[in-house]
DNA sequence: CGGATATATTTCCACTGTAAATATTCTGTT
DNA sequence: AACAGAATATTTACAGTGGAAATATATCCG
């Protein structure tokens, strides 16, 4: 039986970021801290101090986790093969999916002052995240000018846009009565200056 | 002489806010505590409690008062009677200027979770600065469809795009090489699908 | 002048993250 | 099998936090 408390707990890293994730989005980032979430597992509060060093550690691996389940959430399964319409919208719906599905966490992703924002693991996920919007501005055609220069340009407008719209939504700072039936998808016209490929609905 | 300590202060809710901007900016939102700005004006730690009811109300009427300077970025004096385009690039540029002089304080108008949200005050300067945002999207010329519908899908996607941009740069969030001299308008014509209109160097 | 109100202080409490010393278990070598 | 060292977890202590309650002082208005 695993049920027996151990003095080692056996993979209290993985249990401690569950459950952490667990409390803030239940309490929101305020509500979260080292002594609750420790309780949450049976283990002391000090316990986490050798797997993330400090607080800004716990948070720091809570978001790495996030940007890479943010990258799956772009990249679906089923779109591996499809064209790159259907690619396309899966990785803008994808981004707007996860953060409405994750607020506290999306909100903690880009809280600087909290995170130890030179970790590798953090930036080897934000880089991939980045890596595949850029594939998404590439195939959305946004180039109006020198080649290597303007790539920059369009994935930099293209993360603005969608994080804009993700942040905006999950912030609440949209009028309920703007926004019903609208997703990034629908807005997205409106500002790329191209129409929808077929009926988005 | 007003040197002289009463107990009174006299304006407190002002010179409390004026600190807590101070700490904020200096310290950032991790390092702003009522007792390190009490201690700053000389006063004790719940003296702000008259004044701002708990931390949530400071962080409030911080986040309000910053709406009100971001509009007023927006709205350059010089501009009042000027050109569309001015306006428009005024509107855009001072936006991202605010921002980038007050990270921490611009990181904070979005951390929904510790602020009074249905704040009258706070609603009324965010409906500001959307009305202003507004306007700008009207210039722009962003409709592809049935008006009153793209009028809200492009105010949307104009806020969603500048709040992105601000957002990214202040955490950090595009590699500095690809950030040398490209500003807000830069990016623009990328994601908009129009030229700007003169030399905007 | 004097009571009512606004404003500020003092004191206390529960809670937080961190550091240091200690205890327990695991791992690898002999 | 036994022991040394490393890894992991606990206990204890501490400075800091926001908030509540009782108290003190000043201002305002009759």
């Amino acid at each position: 039986m695993t049920g027996q408390r151990k003095y080692h707990h056996g993979n209290l890293k993985e249990a401690f970021l569950e459950a952490a994730r667990e409390v803030l989005e239940a309490d929101g980032l305020t509500g979260l801290s080292l002594r609750k979430t420790a309780e949450k597992i049976g283990v002391s509060h000090t316990a986490p101090k050798n797997h993330f060093g400090s607080m800004s550690g716990l948070l720091t691996a809570l978001v790495t986790q996030g940007y890479a389940e943010l990258a799956a959430y772009m990249v679906a399964d089923e779109t591996v093969g499809a064209d790159r319409c259907a690619r396309r919208e899966t990785a803008l719906a994808g981004y707007v999916d996860f953060a409405t599905a994750n607020p506290a966490l999306y909100e903690l992703m880009f809280a600087r002052d909290r995170l130890v924002n030179d970790d590798p693991d953090l930036m080897r996920e934000v880089g991939v995240c980045f890596s595949i919007l850029a594939d998404v501005a590439k195939d959305l055609g946004w180039h109006t000018g020198p080649a290597e220069v303007v790539t920059g340009k369009s994935q930099i407008a293209l993360w603005s846009f969608v994080h804009g719209y993700a942040q905006l939504i999950t912030a609440g700072r949209f009028k309920k009565d703007n926004m019903k039936n609208l997703s990034v998808l629908d807005i997205l016209p409106a500002i790329s200056g191209e129409i929808p490929p077929e009926g988005t609905q």
